[in-house]
DNA sequence: GTTATATTAGAATGTATATTCTAATATGTC
DNA sequence: GACATATTAGAATATACATTCTAATATAAC
């Protein structure tokens, strides 16, 4: 019943991705979006209800993709490989980069969102976190506080902000902090497994 | 000759500081600051360009009193400490910590300031790599790319990426997170002096 | 005391976009 | 073929602030 649809969803998050990516969040507006896609404005309130919201899906998108490609890694028992994942993804992605730093699991989850998208916010928070839980019971044979920090620490905070100055001047980051990725991870994590 | 300034330029900057770190920088609205002020409007503007100069002098003065600190200690020769001011500093400035997250140097070295502006960004930035090579230079005897990344990211991006998560979630962040900064400094930098 | 002007005052304006609204249009269902 | 409705269309509206403007005021200089 009714009319055929004409676009999808996923046509205007790539176009706000695409927008985002190539002159900054903030021309991200919804008359460029609709624009880029050729779809009349009232199209993309009719899919998403808020530029917000089209922003935040525009985020998770980019942060499922990220994500799974680490949890897997890190599944396997690698976990030097999944510290490493950071800087690999993001030379190879440098448009999708950027927009991670766009916003945090917590507001998502946290912030007035509609209740569909808190969940999945939710729910991909959740298996980060248990990806690492499991991996640091693995390593330590225990997860309290420290050893869950300890590894957050080491495989995300510390991947993180070896690549984080770089993806802000637009460049790629650098063999070299592969190095120290890996060489903090041995001090912080152990070398063992 | 003219009237007396019944307000002074700090007392703007102060109370722009005061709301972004209680409601976030998006309630930094000219007005809001004026009423903070007890200012009318054309007050703030008699003093300041547009709200972004506003803005970014809060930035500015927070960053000068973190770094003049890092750098005295980094001065001593003490790159442990140095390395540590970060999480001292932000566990004692909670509102303030919340601005370092708004600007990075780059943003306002490059971008289309006011000349002054501009300028004294520029000192402070030389200022903050004149110091790092310092280090280097004493730390390695030599100040190739190699020394200064390694430097840089063992006494700024590790602490700042230990700390940065608890910033914005607006907690202190926990003391373990010192002993990771150590560990990964005397890995990265060595043990000598 | 007069004058020039730095500053206060705050009302009025401008702008950029997000959002809403009303009307068409196409297509599945009966 | 008639109907219900999902979707397209895009013009009209709303809003929130930044910024500007005109007028008043106080004080230093003479």
């Amino acid at each position: 019943m009714g009319r055929n649809a004409q676009f999808k969803n996923e046509e205007f998050i790539d176009a706000a991705l695409k927008i985002a990516a190539d002159h900054g969040p903030a021309a991200v507006t919804i008359a460029a979006v609709a624009r880029e896609v050729g779809a009349p404005v009232g199209s993309v309130y009719h899919r998403f209800l808020s530029r917000d919201v089209l922003m935040a899906e525009v985020w998770l998108r980019v942060v499922v993709s990220f994500q799974e490609a680490f949890l897997a890694t890190l599944q396997k028992g690698e976990g030097i490989e999944a510290a490493l994942h950071t800087p690999r993804w993001v030379r190879q992605h440098s448009a999708e980069s950027r927009i991670l730093l766009l916003y945090r699991r917590e507001e998502l989850v946290t912030g007035a969102w509609p209740e569909d998208l808190r969940e999945r916010a939710l729910t991909i928070k959740r298996r980060l976190e248990g990806g690492i839980r499991n991996y640091a019971e693995r390593t330590f044979g225990k997860t309290g506080k420290e050893e869950i920090n300890r590894t957050v620490f080491a495989l995300i905070d510390v991947p993180y902000a070896a690549v984080v100055r770089y993806i802000r001047l637009g460049k790629k980051p650098p063999r070299s902090i592969d190095d120290y990725i890996m060489q903090t991870y041995f001090t912080i994590m152990g070398r063992k497994k």
